[in-house]
DNA sequence: ATGCGACCTGTGGCCGCTATAGGTGCAAGC
DNA sequence: GCTTGCACCTATAGCGGCCACAGGTCGCAT
């Protein structure tokens, strides 16, 4: 009657997810549980495939899961105004534009550090000495906390 | 005799470490166990000040803890070679970088998918529909794969 | 002597998976 | 119909790099 089912490894191969990772997205409320054969095997439907390979988009657009969740519940109710997953996706810009502007620095710093390298002994070596360097001396780096990579 | 010792707390305050954090270098390998006192309180010397402060620099650098145990071993010996630090410091440079351009990449898909978003309903979303687009089709980004974030 | 904060150990949780171990289903070939 | 062998199942533990308890002990100031 309806359109043969897929297998765990069929949604697996066509979305580049590993299984267990599927698996722990229904574990996880992520993905919702699937019909099961007689033989307890997960048969999915192509809305499941279409979750999953929206899932996957927004993780490899570096979006956190429960923020891939807050987008799935918007998805699921497409009269509802979209200014919520503007604000997800926003905030996450934010976000990732404030890591690339922490990274950058520290690409700066660990340019500097290596640059300074004379490729003597380790005694008289610049990129340990930084790195001992407890008042931060020769250091862009605004001191104590998270890196937040 | 000696100068007085430092309680753990006395390290986390002057390295802006938790407590907690000291604990786990020491079961992890990364800081030495020090001396007790009668009572069993950790009672660290300068050696462990400085050593502590040495891990956290390279941590906030975005050195992983396998890194920064490598670099402890190398400033422990000042007469061997630096290019092995040097080496070390390059590998994370080179990762720091690419982790910077793909961030980039990332930034400018957002950027894209929040312009074009026209603030109407979720179903004419262009944030929900990018995510739900199985083909990548309005896509910049590179298919399957983690994102090394 | 007592109070109380800083310390102790041990355990579990966070995120987003990944990787086993040890067992069962199912479909294709004979 | 029977065997093979892969795909599937559950459950559990581990990664990195910590943080946060709980429930108890120590040490120092009063």
């Amino acid at each position: 009657m309806g359109a043969a089912p897929y297998a765990i490894g069929d949604l697996a191969r066509q979305t580049g997810t590993k299984v267990e990772t599927i698996r722990w997205y229904e574990r996880d409320g992520t993905m919702p549980p699937p019909a099961r054969t007689e033989g307890g095997h997960r048969a999915y439907t192509q809305e499941h495939m279409d979750r999953l390979a929206f899932i996957r988009h927004a993780r490899e657009l570096g979006f956190a899961l429960d923020d891939v969740r807050a987008l799935l519940r918007l998805s699921d109710d497409p009269d509802r105004p979209c200014a919520e997953a503007d604000a997800i996706a926003r905030q996450h810009l934010g976000a990732v534009r404030s890591r690339i502007a922490r990274l950058q620095t520290l690409e700066a710093e660990l340019a500097r550090m290596v640059d300074a390298c004379g490729h003597g002994k380790v005694g008289e070596c610049r990129v340990i000495e930084v790195l001992a360097d407890l008042s931060h001396e020769h250091c862009l780096h605004p001191g104590h906390g998270g890196t937040g990579l």
